[in-house]
DNA sequence: TAAGTATTAGAGTGATCACTACAAAATTAA
DNA sequence: TTAATTTTGTAGTGATCACTCTAATACTTA
């Protein structure tokens, strides 16, 4: 065999996931990854191949690692109507340090990306409903404990809140303010899983 | 006094809004933007300053005349309910032929631009409240012809309009069908003014 | 230790970027 | 007709873009 990579896969992952979420993927170049992975440019398309290869395994690791672990830690958690409300204001407070109106790598990629690049949409059309089908479980469960009523229908209210969290996520770019941003997200919470009750 | 400039400022605004909107700012080239309004780069630029600052005034445009338009064709008729459908529907239908998943101009700046530039936000901000503003008022007419309830509170039903105004047209970029679209958003017109009905 | 192989280092590729310099052309006022 | 002034046409600017070439290096297996 041969001489094995020097660094960590997953630390280069997240540290240019960071900048492409920070920045944007066409305002981050290839030195922007250079520096924020601390990679040089052979090791970076050896690696990884080109700039769109690497935004693609990027968002594949967003979407597992950072993501995912979001849904496993807010979503699901004992309350399901709990874990909805955290799930969506930790999108205004669980932010890199200091930062405001950066949105979420998610909404952003779409926003930028979408209509350039299929590989890319694709990718995101999946991840936004993975995402809806965690939110007809919570609220599924919620039914089920008889937090929300019985006679709802999961997939619309679902629907309606993946609908208001994009917008919010839109709307934090303009705001800039989390706290202001954390008011409007509670009281879209309030209206959505409100209403009915 | 001198030569006068031999072309429809409005013409070129308008093709120049066209193009940005649908490859977005750091997509659109000086070289695009020469192609569309078929000026050449000296034009551009002594007419405009430069990419920033025709951007500027593509959004100004955009929003008197285009979004201005829009305001005034759909929200103010007669019917405010209806008003407010029509202008949320048309978003989804009324685009250059054939196109599909390009949005509208505000939230594509919005998501790409905001972050990067503060004037640009601004701007933004400023057209997202005026859409507010709109919302609010056939929301008090539809209050005060009775055709919803005399309780609701037209700020808070205003600012969800607005965030799924937003979120819809997150989501039109990766679900990239109009018909889709269209349903989806109805679904949330009925959902957000329908309840309380 | 030696052969084999992948990574790393660093300089450098052509293409494209926004933008400009400068003179020719066009138009108006005197 | 002339002077003044602005637009228009064209060529070209340095900077930056994503990406590549080649060789030196480091590591594993035999």
């Amino acid at each position: 065999m041969a001489r094995p990579q020097n660094f960590d896969r997953t630390r280069v992952l997240k540290n240019a996931a960071m900048i492409f979420w920070l920045q944007g993927y066409q305002k981050t170049s290839m030195k922007d990854l250079e520096s924020a992975t601390g990679l040089l440019p052979s090791s970076l398309y050896n690696s990884f191949g080109n700039k769109e290869a690497l935004f693609l395994e990027v968002l594949d690791f967003y979407t597992d690692y950072i993501l995912g672990g979001r849904i496993e830690k807010y979503l699901r958690q004992e309350d399901p109507l709990k874990g909805l409300q955290q799930f969506f204001i930790t999108c205004f407070t669980d932010l890199p340090r200091g930062k405001k109106g950066i949105a979420c790598l998610i909404v952003n990629s779409i926003s930028e990306m979408a209509i350039h690049n299929e590989a890319i949409r694709k990718k995101l059309l999946r991840v936004e409903n993975t995402l809806t089908s965690n939110f007809i479980i919570n609220l599924d469960k919620a039914k089920h404990a008889g937090t929300i009523p019985q006679d709802i229908d999961s997939v619309i209210i679902a629907n309606q809140l993946l609908i208001s969290l994009n917008g919010l996520l839109v709307a934090s770019k303009v705001i800039k303010d989390n706290d202001k941003m954390v008011a409007a997200c509670e009281q879209s919470l309030q209206f959505i899983l409100g209403n009915g009750q």
